[in-house]
DNA sequence: ACCCAATCGGGTAATTTGGGCG
DNA sequence: CTTGTCCAAATTACCCGATTGG
């Protein structure tokens, strides 16, 4: 029997995230690029994005920022 | 004298995989086609994948290539 | 031997990527 | 500076019937 990790960390793709914000595809590639969202690759290139972070973003939760 | 392995080979299914990386299991068996990933053959011809490597993979682990 | 979900194959739509433009 | 759109190429998703796994 295999015990579910901690961290959950179901994926999501673009258009599912681009759905969620109301927004374009390629501008959730745009926040990907921009390390405002964190992506998991495909072995194709392809992008994943963490929905638990999605989930927080969406909330309003501030993303953990470099120190100014 | 021992036939110790170097680290836990325990397999994967390819649903199991796909779901790793939120894609189609007909997509992991491409990426083992192009030799993106290595596969382990069953008797019956289906394939099983390597849950260390996949992991790997995942944590953005580029796989040793052969040499060009 | 039976059941049924999963994984073969192939073929064809739908997404995604990346760059550049407005 | 951020977003939306156009384009071509690459990658991925869904369709089928047949075989395999447990």
């Amino acid at each position: 029997m295999s015990v579910q990790h901690t961290g959950p960390d179901s994926l999501l793709t673009p258009s599912e995230v681009a759905s969620l914000f109301r927004v374009d595809p390629k501008t959730v590639t745009r926040w990907a690029k921009a390390g405002k969202l964190s992506a998991v690759r495909t072995l194709g290139g392809h992008r994943r994005y963490l929905e638990s972070e999605v989930r927080d973003l969406l909330a309003g939760v501030p993303r953990q920022r470099p120190e100014d």
